[in-house]
DNA sequence: CGGCGACTTGATACGTCTCAAACTATGTGG
DNA sequence: CCACATAGTTTGAGACGTATCAAGTCGCCG
């Protein structure tokens, strides 16, 4: 069941420049090693461990977070369904920040030892995990822009699009509207941000008229709009190769 | 001469997890397209181009920032002697920023084809340049905790001590200084302050005795001092594993 | 019923921005 | 060799966006 989950999840994306072989696509499938359900505010990885699996969301949130000796936390990735919350740690010595769970989830770990062993024999493979791990740079790139040179307004707004548009990816925006999980004060330690002034900044985008976000779903009502308001330009996340089409298998 | 300093800067760095065989190093050197000798200030690659060269530094400062509409300017990283700008661009159809240079600067351009060929034909290299494209990730990341939430104050002194760790790791320190070609403007760019501030934030560190910065030369006199204002610490780096002696190939 | 987490609102404080203006160093053309 | 322009740095004064502190509301769960 979750390898059906993962497969239309993460494989879709990471064929989303190139696709694979059914052998490829198996091989993925096989490295998986456990499911974990996990409740909501759970740890995943801490900060400065070696852990040795791979973790992908198939269900739920989780984000990647950082904590400052004086209690300050600033989150600085997200991790909707489909996505690798920590591959760089196939390469790099120990985690640079901890993981953790913002709503329910379902993880699936990936060996670590058989996920090196495939990029190492299938190229193809290799550079489609190496994809991934670049639009994550190009995004927390974005976000380091988002809280240096944006207003409050805008900075929120903005946090909304990529939201949005990366559960749309995923098929989990039905019309306008989304699951969107976290609290103002997880909003706050994205944005870096008081979570009172998350909360007045969310009030006005309300009373803008531009967004409704009321238990835990959020509706866009005119996207570009939002965009507008945010200063957003896609380009960054490269979903314009996600299809919606089943992709045929390469040879 | 581009070829020596390439050896001993940029593969010194690759190799910093892993010792390459000595084909492996030529191979690396054989990809070299051409050497480029810059002015302070110069565009390299512009957001959104496709170039097909990949550009690694060798001399002097280069920079990737982002433009905003009302011309805002994000600087999102730094490129100093031995870092390759653009890495992502073997990978990812567009750019998503542009890259300049800051001061005058020796850069090479390396065959992007040739690259990619070398990375799907040895494992190790490809493991190697995986690895520094992490560690700009995670650069990336601090830049965030560091804009989002610092004062000014440690925000500067963050990236005083991160730029001298990173010049000291490809031997571009002379005992407790280094050259440091950026205006206050380029500061501010990538602080995300006003160059107002900027300059009175300096002040305030050279008042408080932990730096000396004139004529483009910055000398720390305490470094731990500095990395406690700063709150610093500098395992993001990964710089543990750059050793001075000189490694041997492996087979 | 009590307690707790999340959200909301008001008042005040403070860090940083903006605007404005000197001042310095460097380079250029007359 | 001077006059001038240009880029970078420095300083002052006032404005503004956001933080902080404080208190109260709402809904949910034990």
């Amino acid at each position: 069941m979750s390898t059906t989950l993962l497969a239309s999840l993460l494989i879709r994306k990471l064929e989303r420049f190139e696709p694979w072989s059914v052998d490829e696509r198996q091989s993925v499938l096989d490295a998986i090693d456990s499911t974990l359900r996990l409740p909501a505010h759970a740890h995943l990885v801490q900060e400065g461990e070696i852990p040795d699996g791979i973790h992908v969301v198939l269900e739920g949130f989780a984000c990647g977070y950082k904590l400052l000796p004086d209690g300050r936390r600033q989150i600085v990735s997200y991790c909707v369904p489909g996505d690798v919350c920590d591959l760089r740690i196939t390469l790099l010595p120990r985690m640079d920040c901890s993981i953790g769970t913002i709503s329910q989830a379902l993880v699936v770990r990936l060996s670590r030892e058989r996920l090196q062993h495939l990029t190492v024999h299938s190229p193809r493979l290799a550079r489609a995990f190496w994809q991934t791990a670049l639009v994550d740079q190009a995004i927390s790139r974005e976000w380091l822009i988002n809280v240096g040179q944006r207003t409050a307004f805008s900075r929120a707004a903005h946090l909304l699009c990529e939201m949005f548009l990366r559960l749309r990816a995923v098929g989990l925006v039905q019309e306008n509207t989304c699951e969107f999980p976290l609290t103002q004060t997880e909003i706050a330690d994205t944005l870096a941000l008081s979570t009172v002034h998350v909360n007045r900044t969310l009030m006005e985008l309300r009373r803008s008229g531009l967004i409704t976000l009321r238990d835990k779903q959020l509706t866009i009502h005119h996207l570009p709009a939002l965009e507008a308001a945010a200063g957003f330009t896609p380009d960054y996340l490269h979903l314009e190769a996600i299809l919606d089409d089943d992709a045929t298998p390469a040879t």
